[in-house]
DNA sequence: ATGGGTGCAAAGTGTTTGCAAGTAT
DNA sequence: ATACTTGCAAACACTTTGCACCCAT
């Protein structure tokens, strides 16, 4: 049951420390299907999770589908509801509250997780440009 | 385009409210399947959404499968990383953290949510009983 | 009457898994 | 040698959708 160094596994780690954009699982297998062209989907699934699991990459839970992040300290992230674009948030992780919300209910926490969704910069400028009369990106969207 | 007061419609809504517990989609058609065996899961899953976005119910994005919640002020969620049960969290929604990320980020934030994870007591009961040699939980489960 | 809503079943999407063969330790 | 890993494809879980008919307004 010890974790072995294949070089599949070696391969999407290095995959997920190149961006840092917050890929979603297929696009780190189509890069790193670049370098490999005979590894398979299941195969960076799999690895994903073991170095999920592993503390080596952080698993990042948005809706539709789930990124992966290099970044390994607990912080909170950013989700444009219009382009699916994530963006690490500039605000500290309150460790405080796994604590308080621990004693008022009697959990266990282990983290807490959070997203911030709305508009990103890009997805506003191109709702301003293609709609003057929208009072809301949703609008112009 | 108006939104039509149906007899489907209703009997979700009603479903909804009558649960405190966070039910999945799923959960509140076999509920609704009660009242009446024809309705159809497209038809409960597409009220579940329209519901949600005339903020009539709130939906709750946590791992696997949404779950659905009467409450419509925004408010923080435990979910079990063991048995998926969801419950309220009890510390009051940070405001100032949306226009604090929206002020430092040039993102239109529109809400944040928060997901509280680790094991409800009812888990940490079961671990506690089934293996005393475990020192967590997931050792145990 | 008319355009949203429904039931049904099929299609999606993203992810996991069973299996036989391969490989790190 | 052992047991973790891989590639492949099939299976999965949850949700959405196309279509013809229905019904609230």
């Amino acid at each position: 049951m010890t974790k072995r160094d294949t070089r599949q596994r070696r391969l999407v780690l290095d995959a997920v420390r190149l961006r840092t954009d917050h890929p979603s699982a297929d696009e780190i297998y189509l890069d790193v299907r670049e370098k490999d062209n005979k590894i398979s989907r299941g195969t960076v699934y799999r690895n994903l999770n073991v170095l999920a699991e592993g503390n080596e990459v952080t698993h990042v839970k948005v809706p539709s589908a789930d990124r992966y992040d290099l970044r390994l300290d607990r912080h909170y992230h950013l989700f444009c509801i219009s382009c699916g674009a994530v963006f690490d948030a500039p605000l500290p992780y309150q460790d405080d509250y796994d604590k308080r919300v621990e004693a008022e209910t009697g959990f266990r926490i282990q983290r807490h997780r959070t997203i911030f969704e709305g508009f990103c910069p890009g997805c506003l400028a191109k709702a301003g440009r293609s709609a003057e009369v929208a009072h809301t990106p949703e609008e112009a969207l």
